[in-house]
DNA sequence: GAAAAAATCTACTCACGAGTATATTGCATT
DNA sequence: AATGCAATATACTCGTGAGTAGATTTTTTC
């Protein structure tokens, strides 16, 4: 009964969707290579030469599969964006105290700029892309930080939380949680999971002592 | 009586010490005029040719005052970096709780980088300096951080600072204020001043209401 | 099995911008 | 007056790296 299934998993002859998955998979594993090397050494020390380098194929199979180096930066931004965008989309669903969604997704936003696409977003400037890419670029950071004060906007109504300005606020919060991606070390003491409550419990509480 | 200065000053003919002087206002007019277009355009985008151009000389020139492109940028992040060490030193000379010194130094902190130098302190990665000027600008960065920390553990041990842990919130501070570099608009509504105070307060105060 | 399409390579072009060689002018020191 | 140094310009070199042309091989489709 399971014959038919298991021959065709095995089976060398790739049908349209599976092809069509191996290519997506290709298309992937460059990005991945890039974004780390961007993250390590800076966008402009990194040539597209390096990266087809390390994946051991040649630089015209990136252009293949990507169509120049502004696309592949903003196809890494943009993953890093869409993450950032599904966190925020969950907090928004989420039942509760405004005060707890809220933490929810500052949690989730650290942990997302500690890991390698969330960094690209942070440390990649306007300046490096095309104006073009710029503008789709900004655009969708400005839906992230819409997301996040209508957050805050929320948690002030209910009364759980206390900002005398959201904006403000929320250029704070996401300055603070958004320097992991400088600092951050995945093989350093602390677990991505821990850094982010830490940091989060930090600015929900303040540094003056509470009573 | 007074005859001989005013002669003096009128003078076309400039003593030694003027001469001096004004090659040093040359110096800091380039690096002026290179930091605030890295600081608009970025590093990379931005050519010597350019700054040149917009101080109406010509490349050549500024290699008569700075050596090359990795030192102009040097020069500029180490001047912020000195405006940082400086509100630091006085922070720590500062009598009174550790509370208020943290907070005076993070203040400060706060708008030197709204500011053109601390800015480029904060949008300039290592990856752009050579290897050996990168080392330099870590270990003052290192400095500045260390000076953070300090204070925090000296409020954390006069019981003023609530820390559970002094290396985590040094860098959530530090990252919230660092963040105005990339946002802040001097044209906008908010002074640097006020600015600085709020992003204090509410790191201080935390988000969550007190009683 | 032939034709078309996909995947990949080698080997180029071309622009840009850092840095330099060299000339010119003028002030400074003797 | 002669020599030398400071300041500046013009006009180059030269490396690097993005992007492309065109060939080659493999796979798919008919």
């Amino acid at each position: 009964m399971n014959e038919p299934p298991a021959q065709k998993a095995k089976s060398p002859f790739p049908d349209a969707a599976q092809r069509k998955a191996a290519r997506e998979a290709k298309r992937e594993a460059v990005l991945l290579a890039a974004v780390r090397m961007f993250n390590e050494r800076g966008f402009h020390a990194t040539s597209l030469d390096d990266v087809a380098l390390s994946l051991g194929v040649s630089k015209p199979t990136i252009y293949h599969y990507l169509g120049n180096k502004d696309q592949v930066l903003l196809e890494c931004v943009s993953i890093g964006l869409a993450q950032l965008q599904q966190a925020a989309e969950e907090a928004r669903r989420l039942p509760g105290a405004g005060i707890d969604r809220l933490r929810t997704f500052l949690e989730r936003y650290a942990q997302v700029n500690m890991d390698d696409f969330g960094r690209c977003v942070i440390r990649t400037g306007e300046e490096l892309l095309s104006p073009a890419s710029a503008a789709r670029f900004r655009a969708k950071k400005r839906e992230i930080d819409d997301a996040l004060r209508a957050l805050i906007e929320e948690g002030v109504a209910d009364g759980t939380v206390a900002a005398p300005d959201a904006r403000l606020l929320a250029f704070t919060l996401a300055g603070a949680l958004n320097w992991p991606a400088r600092w951050f070390d995945p093989a350093g003491p602390m677990s991505r999971e821990d850094a982010a409550r830490a940091m989060v419990d930090v600015l929900l509480q303040g540094f003056a002592p509470r009573p």
